[in-house]
DNA sequence: CGGCTCTTTGACCTTGCTCAATTCGCGTGG
DNA sequence: CCACGCGAATTGAGCAAGGTCAAAGAGCCG
């Protein structure tokens, strides 16, 4: 992965022409590296600059009053955490480094200087935020409708689809550094219980899931658990 | 509410220029009135124009393969229901009418052309369909750490925050023409449980409900309840 | 080795679910 | 005016998924 992530990202969407590729690439260029369970972004702040996910991941959380944090989205390469900074005044929530992570910022100043002048851009930057939303939407579906072997079974289906986009997977397998913490915040469940959901879903034989590697044996079966239809993450390539 | 919705919703967030609002009129031209229960947008669909509400209640809801239903979000005159099937291509979920709707439909290649000559008005738009996301990851909170009560007081304090901005209040109290059915579709409970979680909240004395209408009593308590904190509907002018 | 975080397990408890039936409000046809 | 139908609200009883508390392993790093 020596390609700008956001490059595969966008690319995997839409058709780039040489110049667009070249203002992407000009975004990469204030990077900052974090170590993992930093604050990339706090809520209630005002950014002036978004950051761009280069490697790592991280997770948009909120705080609730019994102390229990609750996560709303992973981001990986090629993500903008907080493009919808841009727009929005206050941060409603967090951003948190899971793993040590490697971002790029990139001045609030310069993004809306390109929605005057490049409005393709401009809607791909837009793009980019509405999957975002289709990502919550579809967990709301999964951890509202879902038993808890099905949300998790979603959250992998979920992060192998995102991360074989931008070559984070080998073969079937990739890394989820998640641990069954983490895990619960996200998926709305305790951790005990995360834990024994985690093997019910070993013993199905759809996965290998030792440590932080997970080997994918059978998605369609895994797919089905989670009623996983990968589209609304919008992985083929089209005019917008 | 002779006004136009979307520009009470707008003015909401930014100032106007004559012409933008010029623009926004414009977009209500073909207007359509949908009866109770029918699909405005089905699931699976390429749309090729975007829904603008004008009066009535609908939902965003996928089913799930047991039959249930998960709704997503609620929509309000002055909300544009899929703004985002410009970008994203599938429909990833469909928009039914709660109660009878009336909707203006705004062509998209008359709206892509907007993001090519007006960059504000553009970000408006994209605002727009940022504070739906801000509104999704703010039920994935409520929905994965709060208890029933607390779910459904966030879902009361939300809709009347946003139907406030639209002018669907009088006073403290505001039509909620959701039956206990599509609020156990939204919460991700059971409709015996809601009810009873209705009856419960009923009982704090921080509101009156009765049939549609909610009165609230006691605002602030109610948004204890929810842990609601009503900025994340960025309802502050502001230049974005 | 010692300390730390993460995983795993057991026992018991609570919230919310299911099934089934009753009631209520309201509009319709007789 | 009244019986009937229908969707929505309500209630009761028993069940189950998931939560809590507590403790024991496991893996990793200094």
């Amino acid at each position: 992965m020596n390609k700008n992530p956001l490059i595969a990202y966008m690319e995997q969407r839409d058709r780039l022409s040489a110049e667009e590729r070249e203002v992407i690439e000009s975004c990469v260029h204030d990077v900052v590296e974090l170590p993992a369970g930093a604050d990339i972004v706090q809520e209630g702040a005002r950014p002036t600059r978004s950051c761009l996910m280069l490697s790592g991941l991280s997770a948009r959380y909120h705080l609730m009053s019994d102390g229990g944090r609750q996560i709303s989205a992973f981001h990986i390469a090629g993500d903008f955490i907080d493009l919808h900074s841009l727009l929005l005044g206050r941060m409603d929530h967090a951003v948190g480094a899971i793993t040590p992570v490697r971002i790029a910022t990139v001045p609030h100043e310069y993004l809306r200087g390109l929605t005057n002048t490049h409005p393709h851009l401009t809607r791909l930057f837009w793009l980019s935020t509405l999957i975002d939303a289709a990502i919550h939407r579809r967990w709301l579906m999964a951890n509202g409708g879902l038993d808890s072997v099905g949300r998790v079974a979603h959250l992998v289906c979920e992060m192998y689809s995102r991360m074989r986009v931008v070559g984070l997977c080998e073969g079937n397998s990739f890394r989820l550094p998640i641990s069954q913490n983490v895990l619960a915040d996200a998926v709305g469940l305790s951790v005990v219980h995360v834990n024994r959901t985690v093997q019910r879903l070993r013993r199905t034989r759809y996965l290998h899931w030792q440590g932080d590697m997970v080997e994918i044996l059978d998605f369609d079966g895994l797919a089905g658990l989670a009623e996983f239809d990968p589209s609304y993450l919008n992985l083929e390539p089209e005019a917008r």
